[in-house]
RNA sequence: GGUCGAUUCGUCUAGGGGUUAGGACGUAUCCCUUUCACGGAUAAAACACGGGUUCGAUUCCCGUAUCGACUACCA
């Protein structure tokens, strides 16, 4: 039995992709690379009241931001379309005709008022779980308990009904999770679930096991928040009659809030001043907006590595993973059991990892996008000697024109509290003679020149430099610290540096 | 409340009947550095609790506690 790999992700369309969500894509794509299968996207939109403008195509360009697109999908369908359980829709109804043929389900008829009255009556008899089940619906407007001419009759007159999954009474039922193991469940514990809804349209329960069984899907991997219900889709699948095919489930841990308790959630990332979602966000029905991973200046690589780890880990202690390393250790095996925290300095960590490995020249792209959104420009070249010098304090593309736009734009104030206490006499006196040499210098201004001179310069004086180096690089920096200063005056150029000593000598005074 | 699940440093985790319980992030200290950062080193830091089983339990079993998910004509 070797037969092809097959595992979906089903989101459903109604609003940003959680970064759960995320993970479990990942999850699902990692396990069909390794197996050689093949990963599709199919959207679950059958609550029509649900629908979110504009998140289908949230959910595409995260995965293709993440370089994880699926094989098949809506966009680029293969044989097992439509991918859209809207576009399904006349497909379920005869599948739930043949559970009600097998006498597995049946239509009900029970208003929302009928109910909720129905609940409200066994919490009052103190009834610990009001639900319709084997019990309850002999009480209820069912075709188990309305005669037949009248279950006939109010089909006929077009009456709104529902067909619901007929639970036994007492069944022992069994899943082999590959994740947690045997999971036994008793069928008491289970309700007469609602398979098809007023509306013609199938519930999530009867919709996932005709698509998964239609599309040939061999791997469930979805969020734990699922598990309660798997049993009861286990029990559909004998129904149909389907247990040799049906497929093996994964159940992956919760995504936590970063402080303690609850399922990580958009109020989280408010407090905290983190993402949780992979790409900017706005909601058009509600307004709200959410940050994105990519917007906050996350690298995809980075963030995918990060994600990896949440919940998984390799088993050894290599931490720093290509997507393609992923899938080759990648194993459903070495899935932790436990929710998992989300920590966003461990993201940060990983970000300054893959920001490091990159080409001085692939970070002077980001600088110079950057300077040109001032409305300044700046040569390659230079935008490289630039990133050179700051990547090792970056955590974000961003942080590199943060750190190093002082070697673009000089200093029009200094740092108060550095010069009150650093600036002296002595730096001045230094910094005179060295506009002095520099003046003169006709050589390549090289790092290694601009030190010998500073240091002719300080030498003369007689003066230690190390006690006025701080308050030199306030003079060109206009702060108190930063990248090694030689390769800074390299950058900005001698008769950069000679205008800045100046305005500086001119601007600090001397605090008596 | 019920059902199901989970529980190793603050966080992500490795491990597994006998270990100095390992790594990473973060934190602290030191070194490097004419600053900060990077880097290097070191340190503090964990088996939820109670019973079994066993010569021996953090590891296996059972309880308890705690946390979580689910409990819709939502997915």
């Amino acid at each position: 039995m070797n037969k092809e790999v097959r595992v979906r992700f089903a989101p459903s369309p109604t609003g940003a992709l959680h970064i759960g969500g995320v993970r479990t894509a990942l999850y699902n794509y990692l396990f069909a690379r390794k197996m050689g299968g093949k990963f599709l996207l199919r959207i679950e939109d059958t609550d029509q009241n649900r629908f979110v403008p504009g998140a289908e195509e949230y959910i595409k360009e995260s995965l293709n931001w993440l370089g994880i697109a699926p094989d098949e999908s809506p966009w680029n369908p293969g044989d097992c379309g439509p991918y859209r359980q809207s576009e399904r829709k006349p497909m379920y109804m005869q599948y739930a005709m043949d559970l009600i043929e097998k006498g597995h389900a049946y239509y009900a008829f029970d208003t929302p008022d009928e109910l909720d009255a129905m609940r409200e009556r066994l919490t009052a008899a103190r009834v610990v779980s009001p639900q319709y089940n084997s019990i309850t619906r002999t009480q209820m407007k069912n075709s188990l308990t309305l005669p037949e001419d009248e279950v006939k009759e109010r089909l006929a007159s077009g009456e709104p009904y529902v067909i619901r999954v007929k639970i036994p009474r007492k069944e022992e039922v069994r899943l082999n999770d590959m994740i947690r193991g045997w999971v036994l469940v008793h069928s008491n514990s289970l309700d007469d679930k609602v398979l098809m809804k007023s509306d013609g349209m199938p519930t999530y329960h009867l919709a996932n096991i005709v698509d998964d069984h239609l599309m040939k899907i061999t791997h469930v991997i979805r969020g734990e928040e699922w598990l309660p219900s798997a049993p009861l889709h286990v029990l559909l699948y004998k129904y149909f009659g389907w247990e040799d095919t049906m497929p093996q489930f994964a159940h992956l841990p919760l995504l936590l809030k970063p402080d303690g308790n609850g399922k990580l959630s958009k109020r989280d990332a408010e407090k905290h001043g983190f993402p949780i979602f992979p790409l900017d966000w706005s909601d058009p029905n509600t307004g709200d907006i959410v940050a994105g991973f990519r917007e906050a200046g996350y690298l995809p690589d980075a963030f995918l590595n990060f994600l990896s780890f949440l919940g998984w880990n390799p088993g050894d202690h290599r931490e720093l993973f290509t997507l393609e390393e992923l899938v080759e250790a990648f194993s459903v095996e070495r899935i932790g059991k436990s929710g998992t925290k989300f920590d966003i300095n461990k993201a940060k960590w990983f970000n300054e990892q893959y920001l490091r490995a990159k080409t001085d020249e692939e970070l002077a792209a980001y600088l110079i996008a950057d300077v040109e959104k001032e409305g300044l420009t700046v040569e390659a070249s230079k935008a490289a000697q630039i990133a050179h010098v700051v990547k090792e304090r970056a955590t974000f593309p961003a942080d590199l024109w943060k750190e190093g736009r002082f070697m673009l734009i000089a200093p029009s104030q200094f740092d108060q509290d550095i010069a009150s206490k650093k600036w002296n006499t002595d730096t001045e006196t230094v910094l005179g003679t060295y506009r002095e040499k520099l003046l003169q210098f006709s050589g390549e201004f090289t790092p290694e020149n601009a030190k010998s001179l500073l240091e002719a310069a300080s030498e003369e004086n007689g003066i230690k430099l190390g006690k006025i180096m701080q308050a030199i690089r306030l003079a060109v920096t206009g702060v108190g610290a930063g990248p090694e200063l030689m390769p800074v005056f390299n950058i900005i150029g001698k008769e950069e540096l000679i205008k800045r000593i100046s305005f500086a000598l001119e601007t600090l005074k001397v605090n008596s």
